[in-house]
DNA sequence: TTATATTGTCTCATTATGGAACAATAATAA
DNA sequence: TTATTATTGTTCCATAATGAGACAATATAA
């Protein structure tokens, strides 16, 4: 992290890292029977941002996603997928981070490299809401979670980058529907009932999902594991608990 | 095309372009029941390549895909769709290049601008064989179909990218298959019969349907217009010609 | 005129889905 | 202790979608 510091203050090249070229990241976690995401904060300036990072330049792409993933949640292993690449002109607009760099007491001339204009790949991921450790860039004064739908008004084009990773993810949860789930380990706990299950495809779909059917569709694709062990708590029959089966 | 010269002879700095970045084009066609694309060969070198591009400095990614596909192919008001954007490090190999240029009568430094380390973004399009014009870029000699099946080894990490178009072309099918297909359409002639229909199908797919669900299940979509004019050419009944309903 | 290949449609068994019912039961209220 | 309540796991059935094939229709070739 000490070397992450300097490249935005003391490196007004943007030596090492490949230029115009940017990524941001759609984080996604679930707590609360609400789907949530990583935002940065700037004190001072009412901006948000998505996390993102930089390429550098003896690193593969898709690399620097895992590196800046990990630095701002600080895990690793984690479904990320690259959905789709930002490339407007309208992206192109100094005022935002020129804002936030004068309210960090710095005064970047006009051909700052972080003012030029960048092209930037999208990805998203979906992580552990209890094991994260969310970890504000060198730029940022906070890394918060938002539910997704008390979003604020994001920076530049990133409420655009959102609304395409949550289409994607929708329409991956689709196509992912016959094959191995373990997309969804990470967003629940190591045992979940089946209402927890339903409860989270139901948020990220934004709609209600028939309860039988549900049912049947799950257990039907052989990726669950039932477990002796009963979840109790409510004033009802308890649910049985359920693990995803490894390997597959 | 006489300014289009000159970017890859006179400026040897790339003035005017996004550096490091490119686009590749997996461009389809479909001709005699077969799948085919559009190939860039380069006399004396046994190289290939996908037709490419760079983007401008005051031009939106998505408009220099436009452009630089019909520079390519003549045609304007194309399904075009950005899949993915390719960034490894093995993308990174002067050599093939630098035997273009030299067998082109260049020179080229360690630093030209070409020679040096690019990230891609991947489009794929779906144009209509017949209208096409397939036009080389400067550097090339030829712009030619190429069977789907029949791929000579391309450059670098073109092959992967020819395999991650046609895997997301093939999941986009499934997923239009209930909207509007007129996606379809210049892939075909004006009017077609079922059989042509599915036999597009199929050669996209890679796999046989079957005939009457397919029939079902499209003129259940009510994206077809039955006209009453019939083909003929064939020692059999004589099927009936389709449109695609425009507008829907 | 007959044969042949292919088409448009239909049939029927099988499977999947929508929607609801039902008994089971853990906690709570009486 | 007993009744109540909310939620669960399962079953049921009507409807829709799909797989696999049968059959008559017919434009050309033999």
């Amino acid at each position: 992290m000490s070397g992450n510091e300097s490249r935005f203050e003391q490196n007004s090249e943007g030596a090492g890292y490949l230029p115009g070229l940017a990524m941001d990241f759609v984080i996604f976690g679930f707590d609360q029977d609400q789907l949530k995401i990583l935002l940065l904060e700037y004190r001072n300036t009412n901006l948000f941002a998505l996390p993102g990072g930089f390429v550098k330049e003896n690193e593969n792409l898709n690399d620097a996603a895992r590196r800046v993933l990990g630095e701002r949640t600080g895990l690793a292993d984690i479904y990320l997928d690259q959905f789709y690449t930002f490339g407007d002109l309208s992206r192109y607009d100094q005022e935002p981070l020129r804002t936030i760099m004068q309210a960090k007491g710095m005064d970047p001339k006009d051909d700052h490299w972080l003012l030029r204009r960048f092209v930037s790949v999208g990805y998203y991921a979906l992580i552990d809401f209890r094991r994260a450790a969310p970890t504000p860039d060198p730029l940022s004064d906070n890394c918060v979670w938002y539910t997704l739908e008390n979003l604020p008004a994001l920076m530049l084009d990133h409420n655009d980058i959102v609304k395409k990773a949550l289409e994607t993810l929708r329409a991956n949860l689709d196509r992912k529907l016959g094959g191995n789930e373990s997309w969804a380990a990470p967003l629940l706990a190591k045992a979940f009932t089946m209402g927890e299950l339903q409860k989270l495809y139901e948020t990220i779909l934004g709609q209600k999902l028939r309860r039988s059917g549900f049912q049947r569709k799950m257990l039907g694709l052989d990726i669950l594991e039932r477990l002796e062990k009963q979840y109790s708590g409510g004033a009802h029959k308890a649910p049985y608990l359920y693990q995803f089966i490894i390997d597959k």
